[in-house]
DNA sequence: CTGTCAAGATTTCTTCGTAATTAATGATTT
DNA sequence: AAATCATTAATTACGAAGAAATCTTGACAG
Protein backbone atom coordinates (compact mmCIF):
# COMPACT_ATOMS: atom_id res chain seq x y z
CA UNK A 1 0.00 0.00 0.00
CA UNK A 2 2.39 2.54 0.99
CA UNK A 3 4.90 3.50 -1.87
CA UNK A 4 7.90 4.45 -0.26
CA UNK A 5 9.51 1.28 1.56
CA UNK A 6 8.16 0.65 5.12
CA UNK A 7 10.89 -1.94 5.72
CA UNK A 8 13.96 -1.49 7.95
CA UNK A 9 14.59 1.95 9.93
CA UNK A 10 14.64 4.09 7.15
CA UNK A 11 10.76 3.22 6.67
CA UNK A 12 10.01 4.67 10.37
CA UNK A 13 12.62 7.44 9.99
CA UNK A 14 10.25 8.83 6.51
CA UNK A 15 7.21 8.30 9.00
CA UNK A 16 8.44 10.17 11.74
CA UNK A 17 9.81 13.29 9.28
CA UNK A 18 6.61 13.42 7.30
CA UNK A 19 3.94 13.13 10.41
CA UNK A 20 6.29 16.24 11.93
CA UNK A 21 6.23 18.63 8.78
CA UNK A 22 2.55 17.63 8.01
CA UNK A 23 1.40 18.49 11.59
CA UNK A 24 3.67 22.09 11.19
CA UNK A 25 5.67 20.51 14.31
CA UNK A 26 8.23 21.26 11.48
CA UNK A 27 7.26 24.87 9.64
CA UNK A 28 7.20 25.70 6.45
CA UNK A 29 10.18 27.29 4.90
CA UNK A 30 12.17 25.75 8.10
CA UNK A 31 15.45 24.68 7.48
CA UNK A 32 16.08 21.01 9.36
CA UNK A 33 18.85 20.09 11.43
CA UNK A 34 20.05 17.67 9.98
CA UNK A 35 22.88 16.59 12.77
CA UNK A 36 20.04 17.17 15.22
CA UNK A 37 17.73 15.20 13.72
CA UNK A 38 20.26 12.16 13.39
CA UNK A 39 21.28 12.57 16.88
CA UNK A 40 17.58 12.10 18.27
CA UNK A 41 15.81 9.63 15.68
CA UNK A 42 19.71 7.60 16.34
CA UNK A 43 20.32 6.90 12.75
CA UNK A 44 23.44 7.11 10.32
CA UNK A 45 23.45 10.06 7.94
CA UNK A 46 22.65 7.57 4.99
CA UNK A 47 19.06 6.87 6.40
CA UNK A 48 18.04 10.17 7.42
CA UNK A 49 19.28 11.73 3.68
CA UNK A 50 17.38 8.94 2.06
CA UNK A 51 14.29 8.88 4.10
CA UNK A 52 14.70 13.10 2.52
CA UNK A 53 15.18 12.19 -0.48
CA UNK A 54 11.24 10.08 -0.66
CA UNK A 55 9.76 13.36 1.11
CA UNK A 56 12.06 15.31 -1.56
CA UNK A 57 9.78 12.95 -3.95
CA UNK A 58 6.77 14.06 -3.26
CA UNK A 59 7.58 17.77 -2.93
CA UNK A 60 7.73 18.21 1.31
CA UNK A 61 11.12 19.11 1.27
CA UNK A 62 14.38 20.29 -0.78
CA UNK A 63 17.89 20.85 -0.08
CA UNK A 64 20.61 23.27 -1.80
CA UNK A 65 23.73 23.15 -1.27
CA UNK A 66 25.42 25.42 1.23
CA UNK A 67 21.97 26.60 2.16
CA UNK A 68 20.54 23.18 4.25
CA UNK A 69 17.74 21.13 3.81
CA UNK A 70 14.35 23.31 4.04
CA UNK A 71 10.47 22.92 4.39
CA UNK A 72 8.80 23.37 0.98
CA UNK A 73 5.91 26.07 1.02
CA UNK A 74 3.02 23.90 1.50
CA UNK A 75 1.48 24.61 -1.68
CA UNK A 76 4.48 22.42 -3.36
CA UNK A 77 3.28 19.37 -1.03
CA UNK A 78 2.37 16.65 -3.51
CA UNK A 79 -1.28 16.26 -2.19
CA UNK A 80 -2.76 13.57 -4.15
CA UNK A 81 0.13 10.92 -3.22
CA UNK A 82 -1.43 8.35 -1.38
CA UNK A 83 0.89 8.48 1.17
CA UNK A 84 0.88 12.31 1.89
CA UNK A 85 -3.05 11.84 2.14
CA UNK A 86 -1.94 9.33 4.59
CA UNK A 87 0.05 10.98 7.11
CA UNK A 88 -1.84 13.98 7.31
CA UNK A 89 -5.03 11.64 9.18
CA UNK A 90 -2.22 10.52 10.86
CA UNK A 91 -2.94 12.30 14.21
CA UNK A 92 -6.66 13.35 14.24
CA UNK A 93 -8.55 13.70 11.05
CA UNK A 94 -8.59 17.33 9.67
CA UNK A 95 -12.28 18.60 9.05
CA UNK A 96 -11.36 20.69 6.18
CA UNK A 97 -9.06 18.38 4.03
CA UNK A 98 -11.90 15.62 4.90
CA UNK A 99 -14.16 18.15 3.48
CA UNK A 100 -12.12 18.67 0.17
CA UNK A 101 -11.73 14.75 -0.30
CA UNK A 102 -15.61 14.07 -0.05
CA UNK A 103 -15.96 17.25 -2.88
CA UNK A 104 -13.71 15.53 -4.74
CA UNK A 105 -15.42 12.50 -4.52
CA UNK A 106 -17.99 14.05 -5.12
CA UNK A 107 -17.31 15.26 -8.25
CA UNK A 108 -15.32 12.36 -9.58
CA UNK A 109 -17.93 9.44 -8.68
CA UNK A 110 -20.44 10.81 -10.93
CA UNK A 111 -18.54 11.40 -13.46
CA UNK A 112 -16.97 7.81 -13.26
CA UNK A 113 -20.26 6.28 -13.30
CA UNK A 114 -21.08 7.95 -16.05
CA UNK A 115 -18.33 7.02 -18.31
CA UNK A 116 -18.42 3.18 -16.85
CA UNK A 117 -21.92 3.21 -18.33
CA UNK A 118 -20.32 3.57 -21.67
CA UNK A 119 -16.98 2.04 -21.22
CA UNK A 120 -17.93 -0.94 -18.88
CA UNK A 121 -16.78 -4.79 -20.21
CA UNK A 122 -17.77 -8.07 -18.65
CA UNK A 123 -14.88 -8.30 -16.24
CA UNK A 124 -15.84 -4.85 -14.77
CA UNK A 125 -19.48 -5.36 -14.21
CA UNK A 126 -18.64 -9.09 -12.35
CA UNK A 127 -15.83 -6.96 -10.32
CA UNK A 128 -19.06 -4.66 -9.72
CA UNK A 129 -21.35 -7.93 -9.00
CA UNK A 130 -18.44 -9.42 -6.70
CA UNK A 131 -18.59 -6.16 -4.56
CA UNK A 132 -22.09 -5.84 -4.21
CA UNK A 133 -22.39 -9.20 -3.17
CA UNK A 134 -19.14 -8.86 -0.48
CA UNK A 135 -21.08 -5.70 0.57
CA UNK A 136 -24.56 -8.06 1.16
CA UNK A 137 -22.33 -10.53 2.80
CA UNK A 138 -20.74 -7.62 5.32
CA UNK A 139 -23.88 -6.88 7.18
CA UNK A 140 -23.30 -6.42 10.69
CA UNK A 141 -19.53 -6.44 10.38
CA UNK A 142 -18.58 -2.72 10.25
CA UNK A 143 -14.70 -3.78 9.21
CA UNK A 144 -15.92 -6.38 6.12
CA UNK A 145 -18.19 -3.30 5.00
CA UNK A 146 -15.47 -0.64 4.73
CA UNK A 147 -13.70 -3.33 2.75
CA UNK A 148 -16.46 -3.78 0.53
CA UNK A 149 -17.24 -0.35 -0.06
CA UNK A 150 -13.76 0.20 -1.00
CA UNK A 151 -13.86 -2.67 -3.38
CA UNK A 152 -16.84 -1.49 -5.10
CA UNK A 153 -15.19 2.00 -5.64
CA UNK A 154 -12.40 0.81 -7.06
CA UNK A 155 -14.15 -1.43 -9.21
CA UNK A 156 -16.40 1.56 -10.38
CA UNK A 157 -12.83 3.69 -11.50
CA UNK A 158 -11.61 0.76 -13.02
CA UNK A 159 -14.28 0.19 -15.11
CA UNK A 160 -13.58 3.55 -16.52
CA UNK A 161 -10.88 2.47 -18.65
CA UNK A 162 -8.93 5.85 -17.91
CA UNK A 163 -5.71 5.52 -15.77
CA UNK A 164 -5.88 8.54 -14.19
CA UNK A 165 -9.15 8.13 -12.89
CA UNK A 166 -8.27 4.77 -11.41
CA UNK A 167 -5.48 6.34 -10.15
CA UNK A 168 -7.70 8.68 -8.15
CA UNK A 169 -8.70 5.43 -5.56
CA UNK A 170 -6.08 7.07 -3.31
CA UNK A 171 -7.87 10.12 -2.64
CA UNK A 172 -10.88 8.02 -2.59
CA UNK A 173 -9.94 5.34 0.29
CA UNK A 174 -8.75 8.00 2.54
CA UNK A 175 -11.77 9.91 2.38
CA UNK A 176 -14.22 6.97 2.42
CA UNK A 177 -12.25 5.12 5.33
CA UNK A 178 -11.81 7.85 7.60
CA UNK A 179 -15.62 8.60 6.55
CA UNK A 180 -16.98 5.30 7.86
CA UNK A 181 -14.40 5.76 10.31
CA UNK A 182 -16.36 8.42 11.55
CA UNK A 183 -20.04 7.01 11.29
CA UNK A 184 -18.85 3.40 12.43
CA UNK A 185 -20.91 2.42 15.81
CA UNK A 186 -23.25 5.97 15.92
CA UNK A 187 -26.33 3.88 14.41
CA UNK A 188 -27.33 0.93 12.53
CA UNK A 189 -26.65 1.59 9.18
CA UNK A 190 -29.46 0.98 6.54
CA UNK A 191 -28.75 -1.32 4.04
CA UNK A 192 -26.32 0.28 1.25
CA UNK A 193 -26.63 -2.61 -1.06
CA UNK A 194 -29.97 -1.20 -3.24
CA UNK A 195 -28.40 2.52 -3.86
CA UNK A 196 -25.29 0.41 -4.91
CA UNK A 197 -26.77 -2.01 -6.83
CA UNK A 198 -28.80 1.13 -8.81
CA UNK A 199 -25.71 2.27 -9.95
CA UNK A 200 -24.79 -1.29 -11.18
CA UNK A 201 -27.72 -1.32 -12.60
CA UNK A 202 -27.68 1.37 -14.40
CA UNK A 203 -24.07 1.00 -15.80
CA UNK A 204 -25.65 -2.56 -16.93
CA UNK A 205 -27.97 -0.84 -19.01
CA UNK A 206 -25.33 1.76 -20.87
CA UNK A 207 -27.72 4.09 -19.32
CA UNK A 208 -25.33 7.16 -18.73
CA UNK A 209 -27.55 9.86 -16.97
CA UNK A 210 -28.85 7.08 -14.60
CA UNK A 211 -25.51 6.10 -13.66
CA UNK A 212 -24.66 9.95 -12.78
CA UNK A 213 -27.39 10.27 -11.07
CA UNK A 214 -27.72 7.00 -9.41
CA UNK A 215 -24.02 7.61 -8.12
CA UNK A 216 -25.29 11.22 -6.45
CA UNK A 217 -27.87 9.55 -5.11
CA UNK A 218 -25.58 7.63 -3.34
CA UNK A 219 -23.12 10.48 -2.47
CA UNK A 220 -25.45 12.44 -0.74
CA UNK A 221 -27.44 9.87 1.47
CA UNK A 222 -23.39 10.09 2.60
CA UNK A 223 -23.27 13.15 3.11
CA UNK A 224 -26.45 12.91 5.19
CA UNK A 225 -25.22 9.80 7.42
CA UNK A 226 -22.17 12.45 7.93
CA UNK A 227 -24.20 15.27 9.36
CA UNK A 228 -26.39 12.98 11.31
CA UNK A 229 -23.64 11.94 12.93
CA UNK A 230 -21.73 15.16 13.65
CA UNK A 231 -25.10 16.41 15.26
CA UNK A 232 -25.21 13.71 17.02
CA UNK A 233 -21.96 14.32 18.40
CA UNK A 234 -21.81 17.63 18.49
CA UNK A 235 -18.95 18.43 16.47
CA UNK A 236 -18.56 21.38 14.72
CA UNK B 1 8.60 22.64 -10.87
CA UNK B 2 10.52 19.03 -10.33
CA UNK B 3 9.75 17.45 -7.02
CA UNK B 4 12.78 15.33 -6.79
CA UNK B 5 15.93 17.62 -7.03
CA UNK B 6 17.46 17.45 -10.31
CA UNK B 7 20.85 18.96 -9.35
CA UNK B 8 24.31 16.52 -9.43
CA UNK B 9 24.05 13.24 -11.29
CA UNK B 10 21.67 11.95 -9.41
CA UNK B 11 18.94 14.22 -10.62
CA UNK B 12 20.11 12.45 -14.21
CA UNK B 13 20.12 8.92 -13.05
CA UNK B 14 16.79 9.32 -11.91
CA UNK B 15 15.49 10.61 -14.83
CA UNK B 16 17.56 8.29 -17.09
CA UNK B 17 15.96 5.35 -14.97
CA UNK B 18 12.45 7.31 -14.88
CA UNK B 19 12.34 7.20 -18.85
CA UNK B 20 13.73 3.72 -19.37
CA UNK B 21 10.79 2.18 -16.71
CA UNK B 22 8.10 4.74 -18.24
CA UNK B 23 9.13 3.44 -22.18
CA UNK B 24 8.35 0.02 -21.23
CA UNK B 25 12.45 -0.36 -21.60
CA UNK B 26 12.67 -1.89 -18.31
CA UNK B 27 9.48 -4.06 -18.07
CA UNK B 28 6.85 -4.63 -15.34
CA UNK B 29 8.24 -7.33 -12.85
CA UNK B 30 11.73 -6.77 -14.23
CA UNK B 31 14.44 -6.92 -11.50
CA UNK B 32 16.65 -4.34 -12.37
CA UNK B 33 20.31 -5.68 -12.42
CA UNK B 34 22.54 -2.54 -9.94
CA UNK B 35 25.64 -4.03 -10.58
CA UNK B 36 25.13 -3.53 -14.15
CA UNK B 37 24.03 0.36 -14.33
CA UNK B 38 25.97 1.44 -11.87
CA UNK B 39 28.56 0.42 -14.40
CA UNK B 40 26.68 2.04 -17.53
CA UNK B 41 25.48 4.72 -15.66
CA UNK B 42 29.38 5.42 -14.31
CA UNK B 43 27.76 6.49 -10.63
CA UNK B 44 28.23 4.82 -7.45
CA UNK B 45 26.39 2.96 -5.51
CA UNK B 46 24.83 5.07 -3.58
CA UNK B 47 23.66 7.59 -6.38
CA UNK B 48 21.61 4.94 -7.96
CA UNK B 49 20.28 3.84 -4.70
CA UNK B 50 18.97 7.39 -3.81
CA UNK B 51 17.69 7.55 -7.33
CA UNK B 52 15.81 4.51 -6.53
CA UNK B 53 14.22 5.79 -3.23
CA UNK B 54 12.92 8.62 -5.87
CA UNK B 55 11.43 6.23 -7.97
CA UNK B 56 10.21 3.87 -5.27
CA UNK B 57 8.62 7.59 -3.29
CA UNK B 58 6.69 7.04 -6.83
CA UNK B 59 5.49 3.76 -6.49
CA UNK B 60 7.75 2.51 -9.76
CA UNK B 61 10.06 0.23 -8.21
CA UNK B 62 10.32 -1.57 -4.90
CA UNK B 63 13.48 -3.17 -3.32
CA UNK B 64 13.36 -6.57 -1.35
CA UNK B 65 15.89 -7.98 0.13
CA UNK B 66 17.22 -10.87 -2.13
CA UNK B 67 14.96 -10.46 -4.47
CA UNK B 68 16.17 -7.56 -6.19
CA UNK B 69 14.75 -4.22 -7.14
CA UNK B 70 12.00 -4.75 -9.41
CA UNK B 71 9.53 -2.55 -11.24
CA UNK B 72 5.81 -2.61 -9.72
CA UNK B 73 3.43 -3.52 -12.09
CA UNK B 74 1.83 -0.56 -13.65
CA UNK B 75 -1.13 -0.33 -11.66
CA UNK B 76 0.90 0.80 -8.91
CA UNK B 77 2.44 4.03 -10.54
CA UNK B 78 1.56 7.00 -8.85
CA UNK B 79 0.58 8.37 -12.60
CA UNK B 80 -1.20 11.73 -10.31
CA UNK B 81 2.47 12.74 -9.64
CA UNK B 82 3.78 15.76 -11.80
CA UNK B 83 6.99 14.10 -12.14
CA UNK B 84 5.65 10.60 -13.74
CA UNK B 85 3.14 12.59 -15.87
CA UNK B 86 6.29 14.46 -17.11
CA UNK B 87 8.40 11.79 -17.83
CA UNK B 88 5.46 9.91 -19.44
CA UNK B 89 5.19 12.87 -22.14
CA UNK B 90 9.56 12.35 -22.46
CA UNK B 91 10.01 10.69 -25.52
CA UNK B 92 6.67 11.60 -27.81
CA UNK B 93 3.31 12.31 -26.43
CA UNK B 94 1.52 8.76 -25.67
CA UNK B 95 -2.01 9.98 -27.54
CA UNK B 96 -4.08 7.60 -25.18
CA UNK B 97 -2.63 8.93 -21.75
CA UNK B 98 -3.04 12.32 -23.61
CA UNK B 99 -7.05 11.58 -23.49
CA UNK B 100 -7.46 10.30 -20.62
CA UNK B 101 -5.57 13.20 -19.20
CA UNK B 102 -8.63 15.55 -21.17
CA UNK B 103 -11.07 13.36 -19.81
CA UNK B 104 -9.90 13.87 -16.40
CA UNK B 105 -9.71 18.03 -17.33
CA UNK B 106 -13.48 17.69 -18.36
CA UNK B 107 -14.85 16.36 -15.35
CA UNK B 108 -12.53 18.68 -13.21
CA UNK B 109 -13.01 22.15 -14.73
CA UNK B 110 -16.44 22.43 -15.07
CA UNK B 111 -17.19 21.59 -11.38
CA UNK B 112 -14.03 23.38 -10.59
CA UNK B 113 -15.90 26.60 -12.38
CA UNK B 114 -19.06 25.32 -10.73
CA UNK B 115 -17.30 25.96 -7.20
CA UNK B 116 -15.44 28.88 -8.14
CA UNK B 117 -18.68 30.69 -8.87
CA UNK B 118 -19.80 30.32 -4.98
CA UNK B 119 -16.24 30.59 -3.29
CA UNK B 120 -14.30 33.19 -5.26
CA UNK B 121 -13.07 36.00 -3.00
CA UNK B 122 -11.77 39.54 -4.74
CA UNK B 123 -8.45 38.10 -4.77
CA UNK B 124 -9.60 34.84 -7.04
CA UNK B 125 -10.98 37.46 -9.10
CA UNK B 126 -8.47 39.59 -9.86
CA UNK B 127 -5.94 36.25 -11.00
CA UNK B 128 -8.63 35.57 -12.95
CA UNK B 129 -8.87 39.02 -14.70
CA UNK B 130 -4.81 39.28 -14.55
CA UNK B 131 -4.78 35.94 -16.96
CA UNK B 132 -7.72 37.44 -19.26
CA UNK B 133 -4.86 40.67 -19.72
CA UNK B 134 -1.97 38.04 -19.81
CA UNK B 135 -4.23 36.37 -22.71
CA UNK B 136 -4.85 39.72 -24.98
CA UNK B 137 -1.32 40.86 -24.07
CA UNK B 138 0.14 36.91 -25.85
CA UNK B 139 -1.65 37.61 -28.74
CA UNK B 140 0.23 36.24 -31.84
CA UNK B 141 2.66 34.47 -29.48
CA UNK B 142 2.18 30.75 -29.18
CA UNK B 143 4.49 30.53 -26.59
CA UNK B 144 3.14 33.19 -23.74
CA UNK B 145 -0.39 32.74 -25.05
CA UNK B 146 0.34 28.70 -23.51
CA UNK B 147 1.76 30.32 -20.26
CA UNK B 148 -1.18 32.74 -20.19
CA UNK B 149 -3.56 29.78 -20.85
CA UNK B 150 -1.80 27.96 -17.79
CA UNK B 151 -2.16 31.01 -15.43
CA UNK B 152 -5.77 31.20 -16.27
CA UNK B 153 -6.48 27.42 -15.63
CA UNK B 154 -4.24 27.58 -12.41
CA UNK B 155 -6.40 30.27 -11.07
CA UNK B 156 -9.46 29.08 -12.17
CA UNK B 157 -8.64 25.78 -9.81
CA UNK B 158 -7.36 28.14 -7.03
CA UNK B 159 -10.74 30.13 -6.35
CA UNK B 160 -11.96 26.42 -5.70
CA UNK B 161 -10.60 26.80 -2.16
CA UNK B 162 -10.17 23.02 -2.23
CA UNK B 163 -6.69 22.11 -1.68
CA UNK B 164 -6.95 18.69 -3.38
CA UNK B 165 -8.47 20.22 -6.41
CA UNK B 166 -5.85 22.86 -6.68
CA UNK B 167 -2.91 20.12 -6.87
CA UNK B 168 -4.76 18.64 -9.93
CA UNK B 169 -2.86 21.51 -11.41
CA UNK B 170 -0.34 19.12 -12.16
CA UNK B 171 -2.41 16.74 -14.15
CA UNK B 172 -4.15 19.81 -15.88
CA UNK B 173 -0.74 21.31 -16.87
CA UNK B 174 1.01 18.60 -19.07
CA UNK B 175 -1.81 18.25 -20.81
CA UNK B 176 -2.35 21.32 -21.65
CA UNK B 177 1.01 22.07 -22.58
CA UNK B 178 0.88 19.16 -25.11
CA UNK B 179 -2.64 20.12 -26.12
CA UNK B 180 -1.32 23.56 -26.85
CA UNK B 181 2.04 22.22 -28.65
CA UNK B 182 -0.05 19.66 -30.76
CA UNK B 183 -2.28 22.90 -31.91
CA UNK B 184 0.34 25.22 -31.91
CA UNK B 185 1.32 26.89 -35.75
CA UNK B 186 -0.53 24.63 -37.66
CA UNK B 187 -3.80 27.03 -37.89
CA UNK B 188 -4.71 30.87 -36.75
CA UNK B 189 -6.00 30.68 -33.19
CA UNK B 190 -9.44 32.14 -32.92
CA UNK B 191 -9.23 34.64 -29.96
CA UNK B 192 -9.28 32.65 -26.65
CA UNK B 193 -10.20 35.53 -24.37
CA UNK B 194 -13.87 35.43 -25.12
CA UNK B 195 -14.60 32.54 -24.49
CA UNK B 196 -12.68 32.42 -21.08
CA UNK B 197 -14.10 35.76 -19.90
CA UNK B 198 -17.60 34.06 -20.25
CA UNK B 199 -16.30 32.01 -17.24
CA UNK B 200 -15.18 34.94 -15.33
CA UNK B 201 -18.07 36.79 -15.79
CA UNK B 202 -20.20 33.95 -14.86
CA UNK B 203 -17.83 33.23 -11.89
CA UNK B 204 -17.94 36.72 -10.40
CA UNK B 205 -21.65 36.59 -11.02
CA UNK B 206 -22.10 34.11 -8.73
CA UNK B 207 -23.99 32.05 -11.67
CA UNK B 208 -22.52 28.40 -10.33
CA UNK B 209 -24.37 26.64 -13.92
CA UNK B 210 -23.59 29.66 -16.19
CA UNK B 211 -19.96 28.83 -14.57
CA UNK B 212 -19.88 25.19 -15.32
CA UNK B 213 -21.51 25.56 -18.81
CA UNK B 214 -19.18 28.16 -20.08
CA UNK B 215 -16.09 26.22 -18.91
CA UNK B 216 -17.50 23.11 -20.81
CA UNK B 217 -18.10 25.34 -23.92
CA UNK B 218 -14.16 26.26 -23.81
CA UNK B 219 -13.67 22.64 -22.90
CA UNK B 220 -15.63 21.73 -26.16
CA UNK B 221 -13.68 23.86 -28.33
CA UNK B 222 -10.59 22.73 -27.10
CA UNK B 223 -11.57 19.05 -28.47
CA UNK B 224 -12.78 20.25 -31.71
CA UNK B 225 -9.28 22.36 -32.53
CA UNK B 226 -7.55 18.77 -31.44
CA UNK B 227 -9.70 16.92 -34.14
CA UNK B 228 -9.36 19.47 -36.42
CA UNK B 229 -5.47 19.48 -36.04
CA UNK B 230 -5.43 15.70 -36.01
CA UNK B 231 -7.41 15.68 -39.11
CA UNK B 232 -5.22 18.25 -40.84
CA UNK B 233 -2.11 16.29 -39.79
CA UNK B 234 -3.73 13.15 -40.78
CA UNK B 235 -2.68 11.72 -37.32
CA UNK B 236 -5.04 8.57 -35.98
C1' DC C 1 7.79 -42.48 -2.83
C1' DT C 2 6.10 -37.96 -1.80
C1' DG C 3 5.30 -34.04 0.84
C1' DT C 4 6.45 -31.15 4.75
C1' DC C 5 9.53 -28.89 7.70
C1' DA C 6 13.72 -26.87 9.52
C1' DA C 7 18.31 -25.29 9.46
C1' DG C 8 21.95 -23.30 6.87
C1' DA C 9 24.06 -20.73 3.13
C1' DT C 10 24.02 -17.06 -0.04
C1' DT C 11 22.60 -13.18 -2.30
C1' DT C 12 20.91 -8.77 -2.00
C1' DC C 13 19.62 -4.77 0.13
C1' DT C 14 20.88 -1.72 3.94
C1' DT C 15 23.78 1.02 6.75
C1' DC C 16 28.05 3.12 8.07
C1' DG C 17 32.12 6.65 8.32
C1' DT C 18 34.79 9.44 5.47
C1' DA C 19 36.17 12.03 1.44
C1' DA C 20 34.90 15.14 -2.35
C1' DT C 21 32.04 18.68 -4.39
C1' DT C 22 29.44 22.71 -4.48
C1' DA C 23 27.74 27.27 -3.62
C1' DA C 24 27.34 31.27 -0.58
C1' DT C 25 29.94 34.56 2.12
C1' DG C 26 33.42 37.62 3.27
C1' DA C 27 37.97 39.43 2.45
C1' DT C 28 41.14 41.35 -0.71
C1' DT C 29 42.85 43.64 -4.57
C1' DT C 30 42.50 46.58 -8.59
C1' DA D 1 33.15 50.68 -5.86
C1' DA D 2 33.41 46.49 -8.41
C1' DA D 3 35.26 42.24 -9.34
C1' DT D 4 37.94 38.42 -8.10
C1' DC D 5 39.42 34.90 -5.05
C1' DA D 6 39.80 32.24 -0.87
C1' DT D 7 37.23 30.39 2.89
C1' DT D 8 33.70 27.71 4.86
C1' DA D 9 29.66 25.15 5.72
C1' DA D 10 26.54 22.37 3.88
C1' DT D 11 25.04 18.74 0.69
C1' DT D 12 26.59 15.00 -2.23
C1' DA D 13 29.25 10.91 -3.36
C1' DC D 14 32.09 6.92 -2.26
C1' DG D 15 33.53 1.98 -1.02
C1' DA D 16 33.24 -1.41 2.43
C1' DA D 17 31.12 -3.74 6.24
C1' DG D 18 26.73 -5.33 8.21
C1' DA D 19 22.09 -7.29 8.38
C1' DA D 20 18.12 -9.60 6.63
C1' DA D 21 15.26 -12.39 3.92
C1' DT D 22 14.87 -15.82 0.52
C1' DC D 23 16.29 -20.02 -1.59
C1' DT D 24 18.43 -24.40 -1.12
C1' DT D 25 19.55 -28.49 0.92
C1' DG D 26 18.79 -32.18 3.74
C1' DA D 27 16.24 -34.99 6.83
C1' DC D 28 12.13 -36.79 8.56
C1' DA D 29 7.42 -38.18 8.64
C1' DG D 30 3.28 -39.68 6.25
Amino acid sequence: MAQYARRGIHGQTVEVLARRILAGEIAEGATLNLAALQQELDVSLTVLREALKVLTAKGMVDARQKRGTFVRPRSDWNLLDGDVIRWQFADGADPRLLDALHEVRSIIEPAAARLAATRAVAADLDSLDGALAEMSAAEGDPVAAVGADLTFHRALLAATHNELLVRMEVVMETGLAERDRLVHGVEQYDDPVPSHRAVVDAIRAGDSAGAEQAMRGLLDKAVRDVEKVRQQKGTR
